[in-house]
DNA sequence: ATATTTATGTACCTAATGGTAAATAAATAT
DNA sequence: ATATTTATTTACCATTAGGTACATAAATAT
């Protein structure tokens, strides 16, 4: 377990050896592992050489593959894509779309980034050993999917969204809209390029 | 079994040992495991044991797992993707949509394909090992995001689509749109739910 | 000073990976 | 009948995969 690490611990003093790895960096580095490779293209001898640790610290401080996965993601979604979440804070509809998907073309042309959203790539078609993140993955998909429906709903409630427009298939849109950008950023899509897919795919949005 | 190949061999016979198992129905059914779970997740214990044999005789008859993924591929073209190259044909440009997106749906939800199609999800975000694979998907992909573009081109000049319309931006959403109903396939998404989307999609596609 | 706790480093484990050597089997050519 | 050609079978190769045992190092508690 951690010694240090939250504010209500401060006075104690860690107990055993010192960690020679801040534990949040290391996880920075596992990210942009498994965000560029994806769960199953990224191997442990990528991912100790990357954390410069060696395995069993790795082991020791994440669990394993697996759970190492589970923490980048969870990092990812509170940084990178923290964004998404955001957007749904938007006062109209179209408002949450356009941010939403602007915002994803940032993050997704960022030189400094992997190409493409991890949680849209990094298991799509893969071996069964992968299966579990495979559906962890896609149930983080459902679940944008889903607050995006909701919101939706409060728009057409808010008038903001026509009273004949599906809320559901909207959000299906977009979100497609959204997973083929990860998909064209991975085959090298530039920022200008995934900028005139979102410009296009706003083009029918409907009016209140 | 088939020992004569080609008809130009028709009258010759087979010189060694006849093949015991027929060529393209393995080449199919290596499709059917690459295409469920990509190049990286596609096992050659999980291929042989599709294609009903053994190593040395796949490696005979395809060479390794990259050409018998190559041949793969063109089958998989050559068939169920087909009809990407037929929508082309169509005699305008929103015809042309309508046709590869819907026919897109058809091939995506049959249940009896892997969830996605295969030059979309074949290597994504995967390991070093993949990326000739990789590369030669964005290539594929690529080559028919460009036919689009010149389709709508010779549409243009045909006067089915606004001349202040751009082909190629146009063709990037379509493909877009394309490659994000794969990512919706594979997580699950029905016919129905696709073909809300597909109907989404078209219901900005310009009028002449 | 000593015991206790925790982290690191080395070295290793088993299973799976893609790929192949060599013997054997089944066909045709002469 | 025999040689030649090609395919199949068995057994194996080196490398890499994810994961761990064990001794050692560095800190605190008493």
């Amino acid at each position: 377990m951690d010694t240090v690490k939250t504010i209500a611990d401060k006075g104690t003093k860690a107990r055993g050896r010192p960690r020679a790895f801040n534990h949040d960096e290391a996880l920075d580095s596992a990210l942009k592992v498994f965000w560029s490779r994806g769960y199953e293209g990224a191997s442990l001898n990528e991912l100790t050489a990357a954390l410069g640790i060696n395995r069993p610290s790795l082991y020791a401080a994440f669990g394993n593959k697996e759970e190492l996965f589970r923490k980048a993601l969870a990092r990812y979604m509170q940084g990178p894509v923290a964004y998404a979440a955001e957007a749904l804070k938007e006062p109209t509809a179209r408002q949450v779309v356009e941010t939403f998907l602007t915002k994803s073309v940032e993050l997704l042309a960022n030189p400094d980034n992997p190409s493409g959203c991890m949680i849209v790539l990094g298991a799509l078609a893969c071996g069964e050993g992968s299966e579990i993140i495979r559906q962890e993955l896609i149930s983080r998909r459902m679940g944008y999917q889903a607050a995006l429906t909701q919101r939706f709903e409060q728009a057409r409630t808010a008038g903001d969204l026509p009273a004949d427009e599906n809320p559901a298939a909207l959000a299906r849109y977009v979100t497609t809209v959204h997973q083929g950008m990860s998909v064209q950023a991975n085959s090298g899509a530039s920022r200008e390029e995934l900028l005139s897919i979102v410009a296009t795919a706003m083009k029918n949005w409907p009016s209140a």
